[in-house]
This record gives C-alpha cells, sequence and structure tokens, in this order.
DNA sequence: TATGAATGAGTATTCATTCAT
DNA sequence: AATGAATGAATACTCATTCAT
C-alpha cells in the first residue's frame, strides 16, 4: 500500500527516526535500510529527500541542536530570572538532554555514537546565547574567571563525559560547576 | 618472499602499524587489508594473531594506555617534583598526547578516531594515578574542591575537546586549570 | 504552477529537450528526471505521453532521422544543383550534422551516445534518396563504382568515425571521396 | 567449496567469460554479478583482480585488441607474401573478426555494444602495423592514394557497419576496396 | 608461521516506473 | 493534462573473515 505524506511530515519523520536508529546502533551500524525499514517505507525514499546519508546524517544533527537551540533562546528572554537562574536553566536544558537520550553515548569500538558531534554542536550553541550573560554576569563581578566561555565549555563537554561514566548525581555536577566558575555555594540549581 | 618474525615482536609490529593507520584516517576508514599492506604482510597473518578487527582495536588502546600508564607511574615517583610540578607533568602528558597526536581526534560522522576510545581509558588512568596524588595535595591544603578527582576528569576531557575546536594556546590551558583547582597563578607550567 | 499545453506542442518540446540532453550527456546517463528537471515539468508528465524510456528514445531518434529526410528530399528537388551539386549538398548535410553536434558522438563504455542509433538510420535515408541520384550518375557517366551505393554508405559512416579520431579537415574528406568515387579533383565542394 | 587457481588463469578466465557477455547482452545489460555468477565465483573475487567495471571493460577491449596485433605482426613478417597478399590478408583477419563476434555488435536502444571501442581501437592497430606497408606500396606504385592511411581506416570501419547491416559478401567488399585503393581487380584476396 | 586467493553478506545509491490526487 | 510522492529492483563496490597450501 502506498501511502502519501506531507512532504515537510516525511521529511520530520525520517530525521526522526533516524535519530533513534543512530542512537540505538551508533551511525555506522545503522544502515539506510534499517532507517527505511522501520518506517515502512521504500529506500528511495529517503534518498527523494536526502541526497545522501551525510546529508541525512547532519540533518539529524541538525534537528537536534535547534531544539536546544530554541529552548535557549526561551530561558535568555526570561525576565523572571536572575544571572544565577539563567545559567542554571541552561546547564539543566544540557544535562537533561543527556540524561533524557544515554544511548547518545553509545561508544563502542567500531562503532562511534552521535556524541561528539552532538557535543560539539552544542557547546557552540551554548557559547552563542550564553555569550551575553556571561559578559553580563562579568561585568556585575557574579564572575571572574579569564576565559568563562572556555570554562563553560569545559564545564559542559566534561561534565558530559563524566556523566558518560556513571558520575550522574546533580548535587555533584553543581559542586564542579560553582567551584570552576567561583559562584557561591547554593546559588545555581540542577534538577534531578 | 616470507619472512618469519618472533612472534610477540610481529604482534608488537601489527598494533604499531594498526595504531598510526586507525590514527591516519581513523578507526573504521582503516582496513586490515590496508594495515597488512603497510606490513608487506599477507591479510591472513593479521587473523593469526588477532582473533578479528575488534581485538585488534582493543590491543591497540590497551597498548597506548599503557605507554601513559607507565609515564604517569614514574612522574609520581620523582621525588624531584614537588605538587604542583607533579601535577604539571601529569597534565603536560594528556596534552602533549594530544597536541603530537592531533590525527587521534579525527572524528568525522562515520567514522571515529582513537581519541573517541581512549579518552574514558586515558581519564581513568589519571584518576587511578593521581589519586594519591591529590590526597596529598588536599591534606597539605593545596587543593580545596569538593571532588578534585571529578574535576581532573572534566579539565582533561574538557580541554582535550577545546583543543579539537582549535583552542591550541596552553597559557589558556594553564588559566583554566588553575581556576578550576583553585591553584595559584603561575604554579602549574605546561609546555607550549 | 500547472501550465496545460497543446498535447502535440508538449509532446514535441519534451522530444526536443530529451534530444539536447541525451546529445550532452549521453543516452544512459540521462535520466528521464533529467528531461522533466529541465522542462520544469513532473515527471509523471513524460510518462503520459510515452509508455517507456525506449519508446521516447525511438521517438527522438525518428525526430531527427525526419528532419535529415526533408533536407535531402529538398536537396534531390532542387534543379539549380547538377550531379555534383547534389551529391555534395547530400554529403555536406551529414558532416555539418556531425561537426555541429559533435556531442552526437559522445560515446564511451557503459554509455552510449546518439550516434550509435542514429548512423544505420541516417545510412538508410542517404542510399533511398541517393539511389536515384546515383543510378542518374552511373548511366551519364560520372560514376563508374559496381556498388555505389555501398560506397556512398562506407564514406559516410568511415569518415563520420574519422571525425570522431580528430580528422576533421573537409578537404580531407573531400579528397577521400573523389577518389573512392572515381570523381574528377575539385568536383565535389565541402563546406569547411 | 573454494577453488584456488592461478592468478593468471583466473582473470583471464574473469575477462574471457566478461568478453561472453558483454557480446551477449551488451557491457551496460552485463552487471558484475552476472559475470561472477557464471564464473561460480565470489563477486567479491572479480574485485580481487580488477579494480572497477571500468578497468575490467578496458582490459577485455585490450585482451581482444591483443590478438588482432599479433596476428598482423605475424602476417607483416611473412615474406611469403607480397603487398597485395599482405593487404588482404589484414583485411581478412578484421572482417573474419567481426564474421566471428557477431554480437559484438549488438548495439539496440538503451545499451550500447562493445562494437564501437573496439572498432576504433582495432582500425589504430591497422593504421600502426600498416604504416609500412602502406609506405611501401605507395613507393613501388601499387597504390595512389593521397591518403592511404585514412582511406584504409574509411574501408575498414566502413565495411564493418556494412557488415553490420547484412551486407556480408565478401567478394561485395572486395570490389569496395579494390575501387577505393585504385587496385586492379582480384588482386586481393577476401576469404568468404 | 605465513600466504593470498576466495568468500559472501552488506552498503549506499540510482532510476525507470506507478499511481493517488 | 499534470503533479510529485512513493516504489522496488538493480548495481557497483567494500571488507572482515576463512582456508587450502
Amino acid at each position: 500500500m502506498r501511502i502519501s505524506k506531507d512532504p515537510e511530515e516525511r521529511k520530520q519523520e525520517i530525521i526522526e527516526m533516524a535519530m533513534v536508529l543512530f542512537e540505538e546502533k551508533g551511525i555506522q551500524k545503522t544502515s539506510m535500510s534499517d532507517i527505511a525499514k522501520k518506517l515502512n517505507v521504500a529506500k528511495g525514499l529517503i534518498y527523494y529527500y536526502f541526497r545522501s546519508k551525510e546529508e541525512l546524517i547532519s540533518y539529524v544533527i541538525e534537528s537536534f541542536s535547534m531544539v536546544v537551540d530554541e529552548e535557549i533562546g526561551k530561558i535568555m528572554k526570561n525576565e523572571g530570572l536572575d544571572f544565577y537562574g539563567k545559567l542554571g536553566a541552561i546547564l539543566n536544558l544540557f544535562f537533561s538532554a543527556i540524561r533524557e537520550h544515554p544511548s547518545l553515548m553509545n561508544i563502542t569500538p567500531g562503532n562511534s555514537g552521535m556524541f561528539e558531534y552532538i557535543k560539539t554542536r552544542l557547546s557552540e550553541i551554548a557559547i552563542t546565547h550564553a555569550g551575553v550573560l556571561i559578559e553580563e554576569g562579568k561585568k556585575a563581578g557574579f564572575i571572574e574567571n579569564k576565559y568563562p566561555g572556555y570554562m563553560l565549555k569545559i564545564l559542559i563537554s566534561g561534565i558530559a563525559d563524566l556523566y558518560m561514566e556513571g558520575v550522574t548525581d546533580p548535587s555533584i555536577h553543581r559542586v564542579l560547576i560553582e567551584e570552576a566558575l567561583g559562584i557561591p555555594e547554593g546559588k545555581i540549581v540542577l534538577k534531578a
């Protein structure tokens, strides 16, 4: 049976299924056939929407990033949050993304995960959006780091790696962040 | 021509060539044939020493780790170094490994670099060895971090990622380390 | 946008675009999609007019042949031309077609050019029309060849092949024709 | 069952089977799988010997040409033959090659044959070897053509095309050759 | 120990063709 | 008349792995 769908919808459907499989099995071990089969769709259809596997991969990463991007935008505009509130919210966003997609980090020999690509992309986003926040924080004296942007990147990528190794307690993460940024204890609130 | 060698020697030879090629081209894009060709050896011989590509990969990683492991051991035993000296030397070890093997991090979607696999292993080693050092540092009041081991891990993996994105200036790395560990400026010395 | 056209016009439009692309890229490397895209038309429309790619190909060839057919007809009826004039005009027609459509002969292993298909058809046409001319020529003593029709075919197809190999000088072609047909030097005039 | 063969033998075996299938079905319609299947051999083996389909094709053509090349060499060295004898022998060689591989010329829309490639290659060979013969013939006054090399090419390629269209009578070919080269009737002997 | 020919399952990609709208 | 999303079979090519010698 032939089921036609709105192109945008179909495209999104493919991206989402690819994401799921990339998480589950890693990028290389997920074949274009796998994706088509799971969607009950002909292989050719995927190539109707994406020129190549590589293009599909970048769409998947971009799609993941965009969601995070939008969320951070909202946080930055939220006037109900002060400096520490915003910082905490942003960090939460990242760590919860990782928490909810543990398979993202499925790196095993012979099969690299999506994690490394997404992590880089995410920390780019973090810096872009958090730039203003950090400058404010520095001016207001909340932060005294010489390279606060870099420190933030390190924290995000470093804690993500910690997470991968099983250190998942947010209170530990909180302490590490506070120490590295020289922030008073308890100012940052991380969700479990 | 058929050249017989001491088995251990041969095995090591294969591991080393695999290491070189994994660095150069990434793990997936290095085929067993590539390795055999470079060694002027028949494909079958590699399978005589290693059950599978996967087994070879893990030997390569283990071999790389062991070298680092030994080096750290030497640093720890070096009585000519004080706390900061040892800490600096250990950090140097990691960052210079990365500096000298930039191809280690040759990660592209669909082709993982050695680094992806080694990173976890390396930070395990760091923690194992640096455990004593850090405990000493804490007792002696050099370090006040609540979770100094985790902080170290974050620094190693986070700075490695920074490095990948082009932030290669050691003086920046030094500042980040000093701030995160609450160490007085200039105590740690990183080689260029 | 949906543009309706007169069926015959549309059909001709498709044939012409196919011709252009077949010349440019060869027949196999021209996909039905390519043709549709260039015409700003949906793929399905081409299948509305032609049952299959094969059918389209034969229409294209037929269309090309018909043009040549008509031209030769005009030459034969042209009372202003004598025997040598007509013969020269016919030969010109073929060689200028090749000269003006060098891509016609775009043959590479695995991708045949239009010429491969057209050549036989063209020489059939040549013989059909030139039959009368040649008989006249023989009767009038202008030509003494035993099989002038075959000789003509050989010249057309052979010189076309010469052309493909880079021998493009019309004065060389002229000499070859004159020698093969036993015609006095300078009687045939070939355009550059 | 696994049957190992001498590499050169295997390579030749593949080339020959490819030749047969290319003749039968045309180049494009013959897949690498087809060739493997007919040989009762794994697909991969063909790629062990030939980098790509394209490489295999050129080996097939080269292999075919080499045989002809050698035969012509023998004729040229044959002191028992005079000018006309050698010329006849060479022409015989070509036309009998065509006669024995009629499927070579299996050109149908959507499927180009090997013929065009081989024809070009053959006429190159003809010119190379016949160069000396023709110069001799010209000096000795046997031939008066202005461009005897080109005329020879035209004859070979043109008569081959005639053959394709069903004109297979060698006596007709003989006359055409004699007329085009200005050779006395009956000097050239073509086998049936 | 060592060779390298042989295997075979797998992979991305293309494209003529169909069909519901 | 026209659209374009969907199909599915085919294709070239790769590579880890095996095995007879």
